[in-house]
RNA sequence: GUGGUUGUAGCUCAGUUGGUUAGAGCACCAGAUUGUGAUUCUGGGGGUCGUGGGUUCGAGACCCAUCUUCCACCCCA
């Protein structure tokens, strides 16, 4: 063996003790939330088919799926002219397996291959990591988990609501205050195409108006041109940009100018739907202001995503004044089993991106104190005769519920408090031949400095209240 | 995938137009202090300068390749 500098892979990462410690803290709330919302944990494997995957997001999409090399002699099913046709044709021949690129695909999958076992309507969460072999940058990575609760075989627009609900929910309760869920409708974008005159190319519009706060009015004119939209009707696309007032509003302004299309009518009844519902549960959504004073759910018009397949309702969330992007999203899309041969199936759904979760509640300094406690006391000996004095004590402090440890050697007592201070262990009882001769522990802040003579009994007490 | 950017001790970084033996702060280890951490003092270990080639009498510095970091596109969590 070369002595080579061990590495990790591009875009991977290690997760030392304290960040898994946080990271644990954001996975447990939005798991009792799914929970508290009736959705039950699910989980698949790392690698699917290659099959199932490729074809499922797009050309883009099928380049950033990692591939597994088949086992063994891989090249044993090739022959000289599969290099010829291309990567693309080899890539079937050598891989059969791919690490899974989200959970939605596998998740459509697991229902199509256990319809006659699952109940419908089917409820189920997932928290697991997902591969893409994209380029790594901030807040972007190859291995990364996804947080997904979705809900398949019902049409109901309370499951949209929801959604809202449980992102609601989990932001509050991980301290979050300023944040905007955004929500728009495929429909309304349908319908918009239509109504500036462009029916059909929603797509193309959709594209170019999702970077409207990126490049601007006159960059995303500019797009549109390129792409062949008439100017004519990006005149009437423009003055959507500047639809304000209160969501109702919104949703009055967008019925005439797009209530004769016949998907912009769909559109706009289901998101009324949604505000119904929203209303009912007395959504905090609604009725909670952000800092500038707006509500926490807007409808806007230029949020296009996952256009290849939401076919309903779609929806991001973005905190506020923090430089950080979405860290949720999600939709409604009518035809994902349909791919596997299940047609007619409803699902909507929705994922956490933990990731950009941590860093937005680092940035805000929102992780509570209980993320960083540990060790609450460590037991130092001096001797043999100390070790074999202290470990009854050991176990009892432990039936007390008090997270402590000996040190495992009579190491120098530098040595051993050393290690209490850099664990931020906040206490320290010394047990040497005064105290088993007195039978009372000498327990030393570690903050303060100050030294108590206490029996156990009094240790328990203190560091239990 | 396209275009840039970065890499020197465990960490943060110096290192002059290419010139003797590559430095600092912090961290680490040991001692001052054989029953007391964080503070103080003294001493010490640790680098084939990301990796591999090349130019040169001479390369941490210049050239090429490759890996890595970060950034902008594309796309996306």
């Amino acid at each position: 063996m070369s002595k080579e500098k061990p590495s990790i892979p591009k875009g991977t990462r290690d997760f030392g003790p304290a960040v898994v410690v946080k990271r644990n803290y954001i996975f447990g709330v939005i798991r009792r939330t799914f929970e508290k919302f009736g959705y039950l944990p699910l989980e698949t494997p790392a690698m699917e088919q290659l099959s199932v995957l490729t074809g499922k997001y797009g050309d883009e999409g099928d380049q950033l799926i990692f591939k597994i090399l088949n086992s063994g002699d891989f090249l044993s099913k090739t022959n000289a002219a599969d290099i010829e046709q291309g990567h693309k044709h080899l890539t079937r021949k050598i891989s059969e397996k791919a690490l899974r690129y989200d959970l939605t695909v596998p998740f459509a999958r697991f229902v199509v291959m256990n319809r006659n076992e699952i109940t419908f309507p089917f409820k189920r969460y997932q928290i697991q990591p997902v591969w893409r072999a994209d380029r790594p940058q901030k807040g972007r990575y190859r291995e990364f988990y996804q947080c997904d609760a979705d809900v398949v075989g019902t049409d109901s627009l309370l499951c949209e609501a929801e959604i809202v609900q449980m992102i609601n929910e989990t932001l509050t309760t991980l301290g979050l205050t300023d944040f905007t869920i955004k929500i728009n409708h495929r429909g309304v974008l349908a319908g918009i195409a239509e109504a500036i005159g462009e029916k059909g190319r929603e797509s193309e519009i959709c594209v170019a108006i999702d970077k409207l706060d990126k490049i601007g009015q006159e960059g995303v004119r500019k797009e549109l041109l390129e792409r062949g939209i008439a100017a004519t009707a990006i005149d009437k696309l423009e003055p959507l940009y500047a639809l304000s007032g209160s969501n109702e509003n919104i949703l009055e302004q967008l019925q005439t100018i797009l209530g004769n299309t016949e998907e912009g009518q769909r559109g706009l009844q289901d998101l009324h739907q949604v505000w119904q519902y929203l209303k009912s549960l007395k959504s905090q959504a609604l009725t909670a202001q952000n800092e500038s004073g707006n509500p926490r759910l807007q409808l806007d018009v230029t949020l296009a995503r996952g256009l290849s397949y939401y076919t309903g309702c779609i929806f991001e969330v973005k905190v506020n004044n923090v430089s950080m992007g979405s860290i949720s999203g999600g939709g409604r899309y009518d035809n994902l089993t349909g791919m596997f041969g299940m047609p007619g199936v409803s699902g909507v759904g929705f994922s956490f991106g933990v990731d950009r979760i941590y860093d937005v509640l680092e940035e805000l300094q929102l992780f509570p104190d209980s993320t960083q406690l540990g060790t609450q006391v460590l037991l130092v000996q001096f001797d043999k005769e100390s070790e074999l004095y202290a470990l009854p004590l050991l176990q009892q402090l432990r039936d007390a519920g008090i997270a402590s440890e000996l040190y495992p050697e009579a190491a120098k007592l530098k040595k051993q408090m050393s290690y209490a201070d850099q664990k931020n262990i906040p206490y320290v009882i010394l047990i040497g031949s005064e105290e088993i001769a007195t039978g009372k522990l000498k327990l030393r802040n570690m903050q303060t400095g100050e030294q108590q003579d206490s029996t156990l009994e009094e240790v328990i007490a203190k560091l239990n209240s």
